[in-house]
DNA sequence: AGTCTTTTTTAACATTTGTAAAAGGAATCT
DNA sequence: AGATTCCTTTTACAAATGTTAAAAAAGACT
């Protein structure tokens, strides 16, 4: 990883302070990888052993469901994204890390940081941290799909992400909402 | 805690191996609550500061969407069932927890459980891998709201918990569900 | 500029689910 | 048993979304 990547432990210290031994320990086991647009950072089928920091650019998590190319979630710039149904378990995921601009990432190797967990109290601590404010998005995001309609799901989206209209393709965003493109250019058609 | 709760114990050690030390600590912060029928256990409102364990009966989350009653989950016996979205916020839950028979748990308490995570890290690891895996449940429930019709689910629902019918009433199926009464009725219809 | 491909919109029709109201059943209480 | 309340189903109609196909618009490539 490069000197100039401390934007990542500008994203961890939200969570957790960490020493430089630990920082320098995380540093160790991380890696820059620039992608350019429309590519795999990871593709369908094999086991999530990476966690990415989302340095430049923006991807999206993406499976196919009845043949259909479905997005499950975006990553913009100072995010992390990873497939945690994989990572967690070591099951095969389904699901694939496409970039949707050319992007740069850190890349964090999970079962080295698994290993660090045991020396650094403080790193497990804060991935802990991190996880459970993903897991807590997580549950909002299941009343958001349950309880509101497609129209009020793209407003808030918009809201929340102003720029996602200008760097995502609408087909994208559908499939993200639950819908088709044709019932989102409905709703879009309205204003 | 009273002396047969080892339940809580098997429970835990599918996640983590605990040394008596710790086990002893986890015990002090525990305590039995028994609550008849289609009673709060946790009201809405409240900052969640309580684990529940459920060790004999059968409860649910629920909070009020539009004036109806939404139920969230269902929490069996062997299973843990806390707010998280307001357990690792701070921030007061519009949920609530509600005995829909008369059951037996153990409360642990937030505030003293993350206390211990000091003193002792491997009930940190306990708990972060529990939660990691209630994580992934949740993260697999968005993908079987979002692209599984509500009959599909309904079906999934009754195979993987089939005395739930026999437990609980439609009209909470049916919200869990994020479909209406009738709709459930309609699919119950067809077979 | 012109061609090719991809993306987005529009249209027509089908299906699913919601809403409101009523009726039928089941459980509870005295 | 009777009354009351709650739960579940049924019916009729409305609204939202899906499906399929075609047209229009935008972008990419010579």
């Amino acid at each position: 990883m490069n000197s100039e990547s401390n934007s990542l432990f500008d994203y961890f210290s939200q969570f957790q302070k960490l020493n430089p031994k630990a920082e320098e320990a995380i540093s160790e086991i991380c890696s820059d990888v620039h992608v350019p647009k429309n590519r795999d950072l990871q593709p369908i089928g094999h086991t999530c052993r990476t966690i990415y920091f989302v340095k430049k650019g923006l991807c999206r998590t993406y499976y196919y469901k009845d043949g259909l190319d479905i997005t499950e979630s975006f990553a913009f710039e100072n995010s992390l994204i990873a497939r945690v149904e994989s990572l967690f378990t070591g099951i095969p995921s389904k699901k694939g890390i496409q970039t949707l601009e050319n992007s740069e990432f850190i890349g964090i190797s999970s079962p080295a940081l698994f290993d660090l967990y045991d020396q650094f109290p403080e790193i497990e601590r804060l991935f802990r941290k991190i996880f459970e404010a993903a897991y807590v998005d997580t549950v909002n995001r299941i009343e958001s799909i349950q309880f509101h309609t497609a129209e009020e799901r793209y407003k808030d989206l918009i809201r929340n992400s102003p720029d996602l209209l200008q760097r995502v393709p609408l087909k994208h965003i559908a499939s993200y909402l639950g819908i088709t493109q044709v019932s989102l250019s409905r709703i879009r058609a309205k204003y």
